[in-house]
DNA sequence: AAAGTACTCAACCGCAACGCC
DNA sequence: TGGCGTTGCGGTTGAGTACTT
C-alpha cells in the first residue's frame, strides 16, 4: 500500500491563492502562530490542504520576505554557493535575507542558468565547457582499463540525441552541447577553508551567523569566474579505493570547512 | 490584431527526515 | 524500537504573461 495523501485532494482547493485566503492565513497566523499546518485549514476557515497552507505562508505571505528583484551582489552569491554546496537551495536561501529557497531556485532555473550556459560555463560544474571537454579527453586517454567512471569529481558524458530544451551550452562555433548532457554528482566540488588573508574576499551575507569565504578577485570574469578553490588537485595524490570513500574524505572536508552550515547535510 | 511560442514563478508532488508516543 | 503524523526539501508542472511572427 501507498502512503496515503496529507489531505483529501478531491475535497480542497488547489491552485493560485486569493486575496481573501491570503488573509485569512494572515489573520490566523497573527493570532495563533506557526505550528501545526495540518490545522491550520481548519482553524482558519481555509479550504485548503495543511501543506498547501504552509507554503503559501513561507514562500509568499511571511513578513520578513522580499519581493522585489534580485540584486547583481545576491545573483553573484547564488552562483557561487550554488558552484559550492550545489542545488541545495535551501541552504543558499538562508545566506540571502528575506529570498525563500523557492524564490532562490526558480531565479536560478530561469535567469542564472542561463546566463552561465550563455558564456560558456556549465551551470552544474561551474567549469568552462572547454576545460569539461579537455578533461574529459584527459580522463579518457588514462582509462586504459575499461573501469567504470566513479567518484565526486567525475563527469560522465553521455550521448544522447535530446538536450534539455532551453540546454544549449556551447554559444559558438561547435554543436557539441547537441551531442552530450553533462551528469555530474550533487556535491561535486570541496571547499578549501580559507585562510583570513588579503587573498580572500570575504562575502558577508546575512549579516549574520554564518559567513561564506570566497577565494580570488571578485572582479575577475564579471565574478561568474570559478573562485572557490577546489579540491581536485588535493585528492589527486591519495586514490580512493572507492565511491563511499570519496565521499567520506569530502564529508569530512566540507565539515571542517563549513560546519555550521553543512553540518547536518552529508551524513551518508 | 491574432496566433503561436517562450518565459516566469506560484504551486504541487513525492520523498526523506524529524519528533513524539 | 517501530509506527505515525508533521515538516522540510528539491524537482517538476502548468497557468498566466510577455514576446514574436
Amino acid at each position: 500500500m501507498g502512503k496515503p495523501p496529507c489531505c483529501d485532494k478531491s475535497n480542497v482547493k488547489r491552485g493560485l491563492w486569493t486575496a481573501e485566503e491570503d488573509a485569512k492565513i494572515l489573520a490566523y497566523v497573527s493570532n495563533h502562530g506557526v505550528g501545526n499546518w495540518t490545522l491550520v485549514p481548519k482553524k482558519a476557515g481555509l479550504n485548503r490542504c495543511g501543506k498547501s497552507c504552509r507554503l503559501r505562508w513561507t514562500n509568499y505571505l511571511r513578513p520578513d520576505l522580499r519581493h522585489d528583484s534580485f540584486t547583481p551582489q545576491e545573483e553573484d552569491l547564488i552562483i557561487k554557493l550554488h558552484q559550492a554546496i550545489g542545488s541545495r537551495w535551501s541552504v543558499i536561501a538562508k545566506q540571502l535575507p528575506g529570498r525563500t529557497d523557492n524564490d532562490v531556485k526558480n531565479y536560478w532555473n530561469t535567469k542564472l542558468r542561463k546566463k552561465l550556459l550563455k558564456m560558456g560555463i556549465d551551470p552544474i560544474t561551474h567549469k568552462p565547457f572547454s576545460q569539461i571537454l579537455f578533461d574529459y579527453g584527459s580522463i579518457s586517454s588514462l582509462r586504459t582499463t575499461p573501469k567504470p567512471l566513479m567518484g565526486p569529481f567525475n563527469k560522465t558524458l553521455t550521448p544522447t540525441t535530446t538536450m534539455a530544451k532551453t540546454q544549449q551550452p556551447f554559444s559558438s562555433g561547435t554543436n557539441l552541447g547537441q551531442q552530450f548532457q553533462f551528469q555530474t554528482p550533487k556535491k561535486p566540488y570541496i571547499l578549501k577553508e580559507q585562510p583570513t588573508s588579503s587573498s580572500c574576499s570575504s562575502s558577508s551575507i546575512n549579516g549574520g551567523e554564518t559567513v561564506f569565504h570566497f577565494a580570488g578577485s571578485s572582479e575577475q570574469s564579471n565574478g561568474i569566474e570559478p573562485i572557490l578553490q577546489r579540491c581536485e588537485g588535493s585528492s589527486s595524490d591519495s586514490s580512493f579505493d572507492s565511491f563511499v570513500d570519496a565521499l567520506l574524505e569530502q564529508d569530512f572536508e566540507i565539515k571542517g570547512s563549513f560546519p555550521e552550515i553543512l553540518d547536518e547535510c552529508f551524513d551518508y
